[in-house]
DNA sequence: GCCGTTTTCGGCCCGACTGTTTTCAGTCG
């Protein structure tokens, strides 16, 4: 089983544990446990095997014991047993917006409703109305999550949603009082997707900013607004949350709604422990509250350094910043060069001048072309010949820019079986080779790793583009041994992208730190098809700085004469 | 059910908003 799977079914055991009523603690442990496995690097499998489950934080001896019965049978008849009581389909009522476990509980005894289809008739039917503790305000409120429920949809990519919270916070930057507005949340953190934008705002008088946020034009509906907090959603579909406190619980505010909820969590329980406890508005000793206006000073106080908000997951920055040992992360100001980039040799829109010019406008001081070889075809990519024939060009581009560099590299298509689009004695011909799967990628794990490994061992290779194939919301990942491929490019000294496209990002942030600590270099890649495409860059320096990378990690932050050292490996 | 700078037992983050069961439960982030 993949660990996706193994963290759904203990999502599911919590949901239908808390819909039971049980206590609350023992399914907060078991959604604990299933966020931990989700987002597990490795294979849960393997470790599983080595007899090794109980590292995995948030599990110990009765979720081991479950998760060893799941994969030696295959069935786990606690989890039977749960469906029995329980509908599984009930678990989808839950993501309504406005029906919780206790309201799913009272609707399944009371009208016998199983699913999302049994609800929606219900409430339409005004039969919700004669269940005790639902007036018709709630019926409505109900069926409005529904229908928001099915126009949502899918999560929204970083790189569509962070210009828009930029355009809002523009806006409210201008609202009266305003003294500070940030982007909070998911977003603030630099998640790949998000689910919904939260706005923070410090201002002293609250109730008018709020007032002011709701009526913006982009507002298509308000959800909830009080004096310090609004919900609305867009006409675009997106849920968006604003906070407002006044300017001395600024620093506060910032920490609190940038999350995530498992690093609150963790930071709040240390402090408890301390006697101190942690809200929006301050920390409070003794019952006095102290407010905080810098979040740097917030963090002081519970005796912490300021912790980038990138890595606020619970995965170690609490214990790090506790002992003063974070990693100094990469910035966009480190990054010298761009890995991959396409011109009009192959499916790009410009020539490789203009790319190599809008790259030394943003600060760059060398870049690798990188259009796609021959194999893949709907590209136009380059055979032998048209290969010859770019490098007059790059050559004569290098002479106009020095010392600028354009680098002669190549997206080399591993082909379906598990060889390389180009000869060995081609390939030696260039400065960097970037290898990539784009066909075959539903193929099953031994057949793609047999290719995959067959290009990191070529010694001519020295970059794998957007391991995963993965588009999010459109396509997923493929299915790799992750482990095993670390463990091939740490050995070849094979680098491993992450690609800044907004909807790859690929690897992501857990599994670059993952190849990190193994020893294997990270290359970042805006993967431009067009000058403007270059800024995604930022986007894959964002996921860099997830994955805990300095810039001694990160092929772009070297210097050109020391890439190019590292190219002679 | 998990876990340990105080703990192998007894805790487990904290506040805003809504609607309804007029004093608070449910939901959400």
């Amino acid at each position: 089983m993949t660990n996706a799977e193994i963290a759904q079914l203990f999502a599911d055991i919590a949901d239908m544990l808390e819909i039971q009523g049980e206590d609350r603690y023992r399914y907060l442990a078991y959604r604990r446990a299933a966020d931990e496995l989700g987002q597990y690097p490795g294979s849960v499998e393997a470790l599983w095997r080595d007899g090794r489950l109980e590292e995995v934080p948030g599990v110990g001896k009765t979720i081991a014991t479950k998760i060893d019965e799941l994969l030696s049978s295959g069935t786990l008849k606690f989890y039977e047993r749960l469906r029995q009581e329980v509908p599984p389909s009930l678990i989808e009522v839950l993501r309504v917006p406005g029906v919780g476990p206790k309201r799913a509980n009272l609707l399944w005894k009371t009208l016998g409703i199983t699913d999302l289809a049994m609800l929606e008739a219900a409430a339409k039917e005004g039969r919700l109305k004669g269940v005790k503790g639902l007036g018709a305000q709630t019926a409505q409120n109900i069926l409005k999550g529904i229908e928001a429920l099915h126009s949502l949809g899918d999560r929204t990519l970083l790189g569509t949603a962070l210009p828009l919270a930029e355009t809002l916070l523009d806006a409210l930057r201008q609202a009266p009082g305003v003294v500070q507005a940030e982007m909070g949340g998911s977003l603030r953190r630099r998640q790949e997707t998000v689910g919904d934008i939260d706005l923070l705002c410090a201002a002293g008088d609250t109730a008018p900013v709020v007032q002011f946020f709701t009526e913006l034009p982009q507002v298509r509906s308000v959800q909830s607004a009080g004096a310090n907090k609004a919900t609305v959603i867009l006409h675009r579909d997106l849920s968006v949350d604003l906070i407002v406190l006044p300017p001395a619980s600024w620093g506060s505010l910032l920490q609190h709604f940038t999350g995530s909820q498992a690093h609150n969590v963790e930071l709040r329980s240390a402090a408890v422990a301390q006697g101190l406890h942690v809200s929006e508005w301050g920390i409070t000793r003794d019952g006095v509250l102290t407010p905080y206006a810098d979040e740097a000073a917030h963090y002081r106080a519970l005796g912490l350094d300021w912790i980038p908000p990138e890595l606020r997951e619970a995965e170690g920055e609490l214990e790090a910043a506790r002992e003063g040992r974070l990693p100094h992360l990469i910035e966009l100001g480190d990054v010298r060069g761009d890995l991959q980039m396409h011109t009009t040799w192959s499916d790009g829109t410009r020539s490789v001048e203009e790319m190599a010019r809008a790259a030394q406008a943003l600060g760059y001081e060398w870049i690798a072309i990188t259009d796609h070889s021959r194999g893949l075809g709907v590209t136009q990519g380059l055979d032998v010949e048209r290969l010859r024939e770019q490098r007059r060009e790059i050559d004569a581009v290098n002479d106009r820019l020095a010392p600028f560099r354009v680098l002669r590299s190549i997206e080399l298509e591993i082909l379906a079986d598990g060889t390389l689009d180009l000869p060995d004695d081609v390939l030696a011909q260039l400065d960097v080779v970037v290898a990539s799967v784009h066909t075959g990628q539903r193929a099953d794990r031994p057949a793609l790793m047999k290719r995959y490994l067959n290009a990191v061992h070529n010694p001519h290779v020295d970059i794998i583009a957007h391991p995963f194939g993965r588009l999010l919301n459109r396509r997923p990942p493929m299915d790799l041994d992750f482990e095993a491929l670390v463990d091939a490019c740490a050995e070849t000294g094979t680098a491993l992208e992450i690609n800044g496209q907004a909807d790859r990002m690929d690897l992501n942030g857990g599994q670059a730190r993952y190849a990190m600590q193994r020893g294997v270099m990270i290359s970042l890649a805006s993967d431009a098809h067009h000058p403007d495409g270059l800024k995604v860059m930022s986007l894959a320096v964002s996921t860099a700085r997830r994955a805990w990378l300095e810039p001694k990690h990160v092929l772009n932050a070297m210097p050109l004469d020391i890439f190019l050292a590292w190219l002679q490996r």
